[in-house]
DNA sequence: TTGTACGCGTTATCAC
DNA sequence: GTGATAACGCGTACAA
């Protein structure tokens, strides 16, 4: 185990001058820096956590707390983490996984949190550590992708399609983005020739599904759906009753993730830009570690539409 | 920030005492074991890895290395990891997730990987620490579902069912759990009344929906599919074609992972344990650090059969 | 610009 | 069965 002791030696200096290339760079005349750094790579010399971690006082450990049930949710998890895992990784920092907010944190340097509801707030507010969370939280430092936005683009390109009538179908939830998908769907206006239809469901493909086949659909209806989930059901509705998508019925979904690809038409859907939240949140959490005091700023990330098989411009 | 001094104040000992109660219980009275016990309670004291890590000289974290492109494969590996960092985090291990073997590993104890595939065992065996892989690996040691099994189940179950003509739809890649799986297709005796296809195909749902449609399926057709995408891409060609699932065609998947609850009809299909794979590669993992040799051992944990719509016992 | 001395929290060694 | 001491690798305060 090479320690910076032995890059001292190596290069004929002290430990301190060694540390110093590492983390002061510019308090170093550049002849010395080069010897050291020369020293370092021909000893193959990386710098070890537990040392620094001692030393600092940090643990380098930042724990994400999945809320939501891995289980059930979008498969957004999976990406999610491994973003935010690439780039902790890149600042020197570990990734410890939580699934409760019941658990005894400690030996972190700082929280990610994904899918809080309004219920957690108590808990969160509980805990003494730098928080980032992924969705809006107005008490809490959040990264989230633009929700409004993200369903006026939805609603704007059926619109620009040549859809005939549109149907909304939100989520059942008191929680912010669901709110902030409904709004963006009544910020565009709808034109005079169109009908408007809102549907709040719980997020399931079956509950979605199920609603649509209690329902009669006018001819071109337009359906901006607050999920990929709630797309799906939509789809599988008209398979049911034979209505042809995108001709007689055009379905935009949210969320870009998986579900999207594995539909049987590939959905036309808003993409969740996972990257840039997962850099994001951690630039916010790194930062206010190191800064020693919470920004308490809500960071909105726009999403995108993704053009798929369930939207098509129609001929007039 | 408390520590084994405080609290070896509070108890009027040393800190080795302490230590030792937490360590090396054995070596310890009982009545002064109490004494620390009761200090550490009162003071909410917490091991600090750091500490221990620099002590011991392990770093107390394991790298997690996932090699299946996480956009692209079936989503078990949010679930997988979850399960992982569970049991990691119950003996005070950290994560580090890595999706590459050209990463620089360093400061770490150990490797799991997942997705591993024959070509990646040249950079496996460079790599000096424990290594236990997610899937069968001749040369380190694995952990499994056993895939033959899986297959055997399938199989035997839609014969039970009563459907007169077996496709198995595999995997075209040269990978030793797609041979299992054709093993335990084949491991299953035909009875005489019945027909037997095997086709092979990249694990696509696309690709699966284009070779249904492209030939003609004999009436009461049962499909053991290698994967719950194939499995959903032989639903799909059923729906493009009008046949009934499950009275015209049967179809059993693999794998039990999100896919089949997303599927317009819930797949019956081959379930991994994921969990008692995540527990057994972290305790081989755990107990080839400790023990400081590695134990090539391949474990295989049984799935079952999950019985869903796409299957049923057909009447006479 | 560079070096010395010390401390961070824990455990191993060795003495009692 | 228990305690004193040194050691792990690194960074900071301070001195030169």
């Amino acid at each position: 185990m090479v320690s910076i002791a032995d890059v001292a030696k190596k290069a004929h200096v002290s430990k301190m001058t060694v540390s110093r290339v590492l983390n002061h760079p510019e308090q170093v005349s550049t002849e010395i820096s080069d010897t050291v750094q020369r020293a370092i790579n021909e000893l193959g010399y990386v710098q070890q956590r537990a040392g620094r971690a001692l030393a600092t006082s940090r643990t380098y450990t930042i724990a994400f707390v999945m809320l939501d049930e891995v289980s059930n949710v979008d498969p957004y998890f999976g990406q999610l983490i491994t973003y935010v895992s690439d780039f902790l990784y890149q600042e020197g920092y570990n990734l410890e996984l939580h699934r409760s907010l019941d658990d005894h944190f400690h030996d972190i340097d700082g929280i990610l949190v994904s899918g809080a509801r309004a219920t957690d707030k108590a808990k969160l507010n509980a805990l003494t550590f730098p928080i980032v969370a992924y969705g809006n939280q107005s008490e809490f430092a959040s990264v989230d992708v633009d929700n409004k936005l993200g369903t006026m683009l939805a609603k704007q390109h059926l619109i620009m399609c040549g859809y005939q009538h549109l149907i909304y179908l939100g989520i059942d939830l008191n929680e912010q983005f669901v709110v902030e998908r409904l709004n963006g769907f009544k910020a565009i206006e709808t034109p005079d020739y169109m009908t408007e239809t809102i549907y709040q469901l719980p997020n399931s493909d079956k509950e979605a599904r199920q609603l649509f086949n209690s329902i009669t659909l006018p001819p071109l209806t337009g359906v901006v759906a607050a999920s990929d989930r709630l797309a799906l059901g939509t789809l599988y509705s008209c398979y049911d009753k034979r209505l042809a998508v995108p001709n007689d019925v055009g379905i935009v979904g949210f969320d870009g993730i998986f579900i999207n690809h594995l539909s049987p038409l590939d959905l036309t859907t808003i993409g969740q830009p996972l990257q840039k939240i997962a850099q994001k949140m951690v630039q916010t959490l790194l930062s206010a570690i190191s800064s020693n005091h919470q920004n308490i700023r809500q960071s909105v990330i726009p999403p995108t539409l993704l053009q798929g098989e369930t939207t098509t411009k129609l001929a007039d």
